[in-house]
DNA sequence: TGGACTAGCCTGTATATACAACTTGGCAGG
DNA sequence: CCTGCCAAGTTGTATATACAGGCTAGTCCA
């Protein structure tokens, strides 16, 4: 009846990341060197540097010869968060992030939004409305729903400096993440808060986010079509140097 | 003047690497077993297995205990080719995909073509316009170009049944991609080609695909608005058998 | 007081060795 | 001819050991 077990090093990682997700080990803590995990869980160095080289290629800690292991800080982490916040987005492009905050009340789960976020009918959640600029020019409706006892504080947050994904992430690591791409006409609410002319599209990304392995946080977020657009670069997991997106300045497609 | 040369596992890496992208290893091929390389390359077994062990993380080799390592095939590689095929893509819903090939010639790279694909103004490129459906109703224009001396036999190929990315990821692995994703309106022929209502807007894919350190070729995707979406799941490298992307199906956004 | 040096800890790499589990092919016995 | 078994080759894991190189704090000396 004894299912077989799991080897030694993926012991030593699971047992590395649960101390992580949990919250025992936040951001920048230091993790056992590998003598101290020699000593402590009775493994060779050789299997514990594995399951922390590991760990360390899969973006949860970071290793510096000399000082120690270290948590990774969520912030540099991988895709999920890397076109994540806006505001960081805009900076990076040389923009002026301003932020208008239409809502953030909190309210009962109904319908969709209980589906989407696994939880009961009536459950607390916040919800958030906000409109994005960039030097002053609106790029994105951001319509959020955050589960309560999740980020109890929310409601006092003010978001104008620190964006709901930046203040989310704080919170707890972002683990896992789904989005949904759509090009989409938006309703006349949207069109208005995006300055937005007539027939033009919205690029619509619908994401939903989880945290210890629920979905915590699900967003809306409405683009104008005109001055906006997703970009990503795949290249092969060993390759990390080369080409940085030697992207190409294209022209407008409609011929 | 010496440079600090590589570790050896790394060594090992790319010499392997550079037989696969050669084409001396194609996909299936064996790759030397780790006691092969211990006596061809000088190495520890140790060494030789971490270098295939984290080949094989990367996507480039599958390893079988008992058979041994093979180059992987391709079509099972990583993001890049995960969303490339829609053929696949609409099998894998349950639906029939069929092809209308409008066009499919051979010409000369000008202005954003050429910048795009890397290549002098007036090299011979063939420029491919198709239009995919599922189960007969039209979801995707596909207006590709592709370097001609990558594929010489392009202007040959028969595309109702092997899509050209499908065509193109036969004859060399496709190892870099950079996408950009839009919401726009379509042109009229466009429009036309996807039976789209008047202002319904598209959802517009443009994607470069690298080979063997070059660009070789660019497309162009138009996908209607109200019957395609894009869909993607991010989870950390190391929690492959979680959630395999529980998907709510959502309402309708517009309120 | 200030600067140089060193001991000690850390990661990074490399090797030799060992055992377990899996796969295949061939061989012996029925 | 067929079946069962075993040997050889392969990957997967685990350990002990070794050396190189980076970082820090504390010590020693001027």
């Amino acid at each position: 009846m004894t299912v077989k077990q799991k080897p030694r090093y993926q012991q030593l990682k699971d047992h590395i990341i649960t101390r992580i997700s949990s919250g025992e080990l936040r951001p920048t803590d230091r993790v056992p060197s590998e003598n101290e995990l020699v000593a402590s869980m009775s493994v060779s160095r050789m299997t514990a540097n594995r399951a922390l080289r590991e760990l360390t290629d899969e973006g949860y800690v970071e290793r510096i010869a000399g000082r120690g292991t270290f948590v990774s800080d969520f912030r540099s982490r991988s895709h999920v968060l890397e076109v994540h916040n806006i505001a960081d987005e805009i900076e990076r492009r040389g923009g002026v992030h301003s932020c208008e905050v239409v809502r953030n009340s909190r309210q009962h789960a109904r319908g969709e939004i209980a589906r989407a976020l696994h939880v009961d009918q009536g459950v607390e959640v916040f919800h958030l409305l906000l409109v994005h600029c960039e030097d002053g020019t609106p790029i994105q409706v951001e319509d959020r729903h955050v589960v309560a006892d999740f980020a109890p504080e929310c409601g006092d947050q003010d978001f104008h400096s620190v964006t709901p994904s930046a203040y989310l992430t704080a919170i707890s690591p972002l683990q896992e993440a789904e989005q949904v791409v759509r090009a989409q006409q938006p309703n006349a609410a949207v069109r208005a808060r995006l300055q937005m002319a007539e027939h033009e599209p919205c690029l619509v990304v619908i994401r939903r986010t989880w945290s210890r392995g629920r979905p915590v946080t699900f967003a809306r977020l409405h683009h104008p079509g005109s001055c906006y657009e997703l970009t990503g670069h795949y290249a092969p997991p060993g390759t990390p140097k080369s080409a940085p997106a030697d992207v190409v300045q294209l022209e407008n497609l409609q011929r």
